[in-house]
DNA sequence: GAGTTTGTTAATGCATGCATTAGTCAGACA
DNA sequence: TGTCTGACTAATGCATGCATTAACAAACTC
């Protein structure tokens, strides 16, 4: 291998990444790509086979994914991946309103430094320029980009754990609907009271802005799939 | 096994726990019974041979047991348990405090019924007749079981899965402090007035009320473990 | 004497084999 | 025709073996 030569690792940590943690890497990534649709099956033989190794490492991968919550393990089934209905949306809402906006309420309670309330502004403005443009996948992406900010300023890295377990399990529903929502006009001015209360240090506003924010977000996508007549996605 | 023939299994699933499963389990009884104390090293083999099975499953355990976020598992190293340190409870009480507030506000908005009102009163008598006869272990009991049916009654079961998780990584602080904190008197008056705040479905009075309360028992508790000089538990 | 290098040991990461058993389907039966 | 029985198949759960490699220590250089 000429490339260890060219390249004698500076990183830290294994130079090749364990084979279970490349198979975790690739299923979930199958699976947010929605490759691996809600529903679909994949025995632990049929993974190792597509990943190109042994069923030990496939089924280390497949724990770890059951424990996030987007697949389901079941004997002589591998694994099935796990449809999200509006109900489920509903609860996954329910625990991201409040985590969030636990995470508004601190970073505003704590304060946060100019270079910080900056980055969150540039989040903003470039949601709001990506849905001038009408770019809605640079909207989801600049709005995406602010959540998990706020959630990482906090500095709790168990909050940020779950609000990501969270999101992995709500992404389809996300994408699925990303296009079908009403334009997300008051999802930006949401952000910029946000940052607003955040730069003034009142944590209250912060925290019920936020909350109400992502009620109403919550109400819209479950709503959304209700009327679509989604069962699961 | 006569047992088998005594009792004719009726209960869904597996008849015998799968190894993999019992390993689960007795690791997490080892350390939320602190046999295994913060700190402590297993080797893969070492697990095997007391639960009398194979590495295979004993792996498979450990990986849960590290999504769990009570052990960390490094190589050539076993499993290790994770001391917490004041930091990680100002973590994990950030986390349950915004969880649980947000269940006592949901419970408060449905509104609950009088068998579940009374479940939850009982629970707090519980906890007063506990104390009166100086029993700590027992209010403990009666105040888990409290913050417990809080979390049901939302029916949320991400909510549950993710306050469950928390509380076992806070176990071992709360056990500890258990006699050395002041007397939880407080505790049974905000719970009463959490109890009555639901009664009359006050959402948001329910909320402040219970945001206080956790926000107090995690300062009181990051605090007692400052004072102590204990860097981890 | 401090810092390196090298050799050894031991624990892992993964592949593999096999007994077990759930799931399936054909065929008998009511 | 619907259901039950039983055999067959296949996927799993677990044990085991081995190559790999990190960790440790002893020897060694400067």
């Amino acid at each position: 291998m000429s490339a260890v030569l060219a390249r004698p690792r500076i990183e830290s940590g294994p130079s090749r990444l364990s084979s279970a943690e490349r198979a975790y890497r690739a299923l979930k990534k199958l699976i947010l790509g929605d490759e691996l649709p809600a529903g679909s099956h994949l025995l632990e033989q049929e993974a190792a086979e597509r990943l190109g190794m042994s069923r030990t490492p496939v089924r280390e991968a497949m724990i770890r994914l059951e424990k996030d919550g987007v697949v389901e393990v079941r004997p002589r089934h591998g694994m099935r991946v796990l449809p999200v209905s509006p109900d489920d949306m509903r609860e996954i809402y329910q625990v991201l309103t409040a985590l969030e906006s636990a995470a508004a309420e601190a970073v505003a309670r704590r304060g946060a430094t100019p270079a910080e309330i900056a980055s969150l502004r540039a989040a903003v403005a470039d949601m709001e320029a990506a849905l001038d443009r009408g770019d809605l996948d640079g909207w989801a992406d600049a709005d995406k980009r602010f959540h998990w900010l706020l959630v990482t300023l906090t500095g709790n890295q168990r909050l940020q754990q779950m609000v990501s377990q969270l999101d992995e399990q709500a992404h389809r529903a996300r994408v699925l609907t990303l296009r079908l929502r009403p334009k997300p006009v008051n999802s930006i001015r949401d952000h910029a009271r946000l940052v607003a209360a955040i730069a003034r240090r009142d944590a209250e506003s912060a925290r019920r802005i936020h909350h109400d924010h992502r009620t109403r977000a919550g109400e819209m996508l479950v709503g959304l799939l209700d009327r679509l007549g989604l069962k699961q996605v």
